[in-house]
DNA sequence: CAAAGTTCCTGCGAGC
DNA sequence: TGCTCGCAGGAACTTT
């Protein structure tokens, strides 16, 4: 599920304990994950210093001392944890928990760091993916450059998903779960959004247009939904799905405050609503919603 | 059977 | 008529 918020709980995990050190020895146990890895990937890491950690839609960022950027995608079932020396067993970041060394067979990558530390990139299904790219070279790199802006940045607002919906027919539930509209939604906050905003996911996108040269209420509504999702879920240290195999503390708590998301057949949570969250299919994908609230 | 993600392809219809 | 664009829908990757 790595969607923004877990994707930002797992570099918030992360950034102690990389900025600032060394790759001391990368270890990479086969040739690609959803693509190739780069050329001569774990030795132009070996050595290199960690100088930021940042996050861009779903996508970790290492800046290093080369002035290479690690660009690192969790796909749909991609981990990370790290174990410290003399420090008990390995801690897990994000979203899915996983117990170390309990399922060796997709542990694609070990990440040792000069102190001792080491970080571990486990992934079942291999949808994530790695590259390596030259700093200035970031923006204009393949899985970059056609993402929208940051839903957390005040570039996203009523006016620019206004202008952006003017005449798309494309409903709204595929409208926000393209990259290209908003960076880092996914299934699940594009659910929950909608159904704050109390928005149909059927609507047609240009229902969000300008209307007599302002923000429609609509779009104003569904940018506070978006943002407020999605703060409320870094706050919780993001989702924690199905198909984990250990309980032990590195697990985010927002699937406890889903509204519609997995809840088909259960009462829809809004005060007073009263309707029963159905779910139906869009672009091949499960939506969740409220026939009562959500117009 | 369904799953949190993304890319790529085909085919259709609108508009220039 | 022909071209391009947006969009819908599907397949693909893979494992549990």
């Amino acid at each position: 599920m790595p969607e923004l918020p877990e994707v930002e709980t797992v570099r918030r995990g992360l950034e102690p304990h990389l900025v600032g050190q060394r790759f001391r020895r990368v270890i990479q146990r086969r040739p690609d994950l959803r693509w190739p890895f780069p050329k001569r990937f774990a030795e132009r890491l070996e050595g290199q210093a960690v100088t930021a950690l940042r996050r861009r839609a779903k996508y970790i960022l290492a800046e290093l001392s080369s002035r290479e950027v690690l660009i690192l995608h969790l796909g749909m079932s991609g981990r990370l944890s790290v174990a410290e020396p003399g420090n008990g067993p390995a801690r897990i970041l994000g979203d899915y928990i996983y117990d170390p060394g309990s399922d060796p067979h997709h542990d694609h990558v070990v990440f040792e760091m000069q102190n001792g530390t080491s970080v571990t990139f486990n992934d079942p299904r291999r949808f994530g993916c790695m590259d390596l790219v030259a700093e200035d070279k970031i923006e204009s790199h393949k899985l970059m450059k056609e993402l929208g802006p940051e839903p957390l940045a005040n570039s996203f607002n009523a006016q620019y998903l206004a202008k952006r919906a003017a005449g798309r027919s494309a409903d709204l539930k595929a409208f926000l779960m393209d990259q290209k509209t908003v960076a880092g939604l996914g299934n699940i906050y594009v659910c929950e959004a909608l159904h704050r905003a109390g928005l149909s996911p059927s609507r047609k996108a240009s229902c969000l247009a300008l209307a007599s040269g302002k923000p429609t209420d609509r779009a104003e509504r569904l940018v506070s939904a978006i943002r407020d999702v999605l703060n409320e879920a870094i706050a919780a240290g993001g989702s924690t799905l199905r198909d984990y195999r250990k309980t032990d503390g590195g697990k985010g708590s927002f699937q406890e405050t889903f509204f519609v998301y997995d809840r088909e057949g259960e009462a829809c949570l809004r005060k007073a609503c009263g309707g029963i969250v159905k779910r139906k299919v869009q672009g091949g994908r499960s939506t969740f919603y409220c026939g009562a609230c959500q117009r």
